[in-house]
RNA sequence: GCGCCUGUAGCUCAGUGGAUAAGAGCAACGGACUUCGGAUCCGUGGGCCGGGGGUUCGAAUCCCUCCAGGCGCACCA
């Protein structure tokens, strides 16, 4: 890759440069290459001269001067260098380094931009984990795009991805166990009993309708399990299978696809010894080796863990003075088990609803021992449905559902994945529902897909008329400025794959593909791609075209959203 | 009250240490094709980058402070 190449080259000059004044090697700067505001001057530019001018005692400039004849005699296909402003060093390349990237393109496929050494780092992204009590909502639905992304992104930089899916169906949830609560007051309801529908209970006409179910297949057996609020995780269970079901299969159809679901409920229990305590398992060792290894202490009844000694504000309850475990203790032992499952990184993506638990869920961690550089937690803010100019109000537990499956139904998976893609997953999102909708100009998706098609579009023409391009495409004749321009945006693809892996950004390559776009449309206006009167020409831009689309498609591919030939 | 996030063009948002031009999309206005898909392209107007202070050769970007909005602060998850 070119910027490695040049980053060399200028670490190789600034050592000769240190050699020649005396200076010590590891004091040397970083180097940082960015790309000038303007391509009149140059490809690549650096301010390293500026950076390191201290440790040399010299002007900016004077450093620069310097560094220049070193950068000259290296093998890099430079056309010239030159020094601008306060010390910046403006890199000119020599226009063949552009070819060379077209010809790359053509010859990756769809390995361009991906990173060719593996880094053997094993790694875990967990999102979504919506509680199992419904379809999902769409509160959670932006954690799925933004982790199936990054998941991707970070696949193509090299890292060993897992995806999962972390199912709330312990003994203790309260979630859970409202739910079946809820179900048990339904299914006794449509048994004309009287009833008290449980406060905060889920009032969806899905619970009504299971419940019914119950009715249609039981009878009225189940009445007595059903009037002990002790079953209540019982009548959950009977429906967890089918909510995780359906789950599955609208996050498919989302794009979303995990590799793991893992059960909260595994913790409690240990294959070997099933235990009616329900404190096996990584629950119970996880908890063991917490007061073993006095993190954990006892009090007014109930086990506390000391996070208050890692930043929380307070010691947090592991186990409740009635003896069920709360969530902290699940996610102590889920973390023990992820690290147990042998990933070197593990990553949480939260909903806006559970930021306030990052800090404790850190503390948790430390207490526990777990090297938190290993743990990476992302939030992601809220997202607000826009329809009509008026927020579209959702409530799940008034059954007021906005589901995952509804936003699919009514503006596609594309345009859906890409509106939540857009935004930094830490700014607050409008999703505008209309905009997402319209299959007009106004749409960002449709103009990158309609790029993918007009290409494809360009092919099938070629075809059509007859078009016989040579096999060795003399790329040297791509010199139009539109032409220079697009070809440098593909050349960047795998630097902007790189930054947004690393700044966990996937927004960045909704932003890069746009300009992509953009590029491929002004080379079309500009330039005639099939002209019979001039095949060479015709053959180096059927392969700039392709490539273009190539990279298109690429990029579409890490962001899931799909590439048509038409539309 | 404490914590997290946000404040950039009329609207929605990029840019998070660099260049005496702060960008995009949409909206507004004006243009472009007898040729490969007009879901396209070109142009114009529009900004004390929330206010103030500081660090730096250099700040929308880092620090402090104030203001405004969103979200969170359980022996719920």
């Amino acid at each position: 890759m070119i910027r490695e190449e040049i980053q060399a080259a200028l670490t190789e000059a600034l050592r000769a440069v240190a050699a020649e004044c005396g200076i010590d090697e590891p004091s040397l700067p970083a180097i940082e290459l960015t790309d000038p505001p303007n391509p009149e001057m140059g490809d690549f530019s650096t301010n390293v001269a500026m950076v390191g001018c201290k440790q040399v005692k010299m002007a900016p400039r004077q450093l620069a001067e310097l560094l220049v004849p070193h950068l000259e005699a290296s093998d890099l296909v430079l056309e010239r260098v030159e020094i601008a402003g306060p010390g910046f060093i403006n890199m000119f390349m020599d226009r063949s380094w552009l070819h060379n990237t077209v010809a790359e393109v053509l010859r990756t496929r769809d390995e361009y931009g991906q990173s060719t050494q593996p880094t053997g780092v094993k790694m875990q992204v967990e999102f979504v984990s919506a509680n199992p009590v419904g379809p999902v909502h769409i509160g959670n639905a932006r954690g799925a795009p933004f982790g199936d992304c990054l998941a991707s992104l970070l696949q193509a930089a090299g890292n060993d991805v897992q995806r999962e899916y972390y199912v709330n169906d312990g003994p203790f949830n309260t979630q859970a166990l409202t739910f079946g609560l809820s179900i048990q007051a339904r299914y006794l309801e449509a048994l004309g009993k009287p009833i008290e529908f449980p406060e905060n209970g889920y009032q969806g006409d899905y619970v009504v309708e299971m419940a019914r179910r119950l009715v249609d297949e039981h009878g009225d057996a189940l009445a007595e399990r059903a009037a002990d609020p002790e079953a209540a995780h019982e009548f959950f269970i009977m429906f967890e299978d089918e909510i995780l079901a359906q789950a599955r299969e609208d996050l498919k159809e989302f794009g979303v696809e995990f590799d793991v679901w893992y059960h909260e409920r595994e913790l409690y229990e240990d294959p070997e010894a099933p235990d009616a305590t329900g404190m096996r398992g990584f629950i119970k060792r996880q908890l063991d080796a917490l007061m073993a290894a006095d993190q954990a202490y006892e009090h007014d009844g109930a086990i506390w863990l000391r996070t208050g000694d890692f930043g929380d504000e307070k010691d947090r309850v592991l186990v409740r003075s009635d003896g069920r475990p709360t969530y902290i203790a699940g996610d102590a032992a889920y973390a023990a088990n992820k690290f147990a499952r042998g990933f070197d990184h593990v990553i949480y993506i939260f909903g806006p609803d559970h930021a306030g638990y990052v800090p404790r869920l850190q503390a948790v961690l430390a207490a526990c021992g777990f090297d938190l550089d290993r743990v990476e937690i992302i939030v992601y803010q809220n997202v607000r449905m826009v329809r009509g100019g008026e927020t579209v109000k959702l409530a799940k537990r008034k059954g007021q559902i906005y589901s995952v499956r509804d936003l699919i139904d009514e503006v596609g998976r594309d345009a859906a994945r890409f509106f939540f893609l857009m935004r930094s997953n830490d700014s607050h999102l409008d999703f505008d529902l209309d905009l997402a909708v319209s299959q007009s100009e106004e749409n960002p998706v449709y103009y990158v897909q309609y790029a993918h098609a007009r290409i494809c579009s360009i092919a099938r023409q070629a075809e059509e008329r007859g078009f016989e391009f040579g096999d060795k495409p003399d790329l040297s004749l791509l010199s139009d400025a539109s032409e220079l321009a697009l070809m440098r945006k593909m050349a960047d693809y795998p630097h902007e794959l790189r930054v947004a892996a690393e700044g966990r950004a996937p927004h960045r390559l909704t932003t890069y593909l746009r300009e992509l776009t953009q590029a491929f449309h002004q080379f079309y206006t500009n330039c005639q791609v099939l002209n019979s009167e001039d095949m060479a020409l015709s053959t180096a831009r059927m392969a700039l075209t392709e490539a273009t689309r190539q990279v298109l498609a690429n990029c579409l591919g890490i962001l899931g959203i799909s590439a048509p030939e038409r539309m």
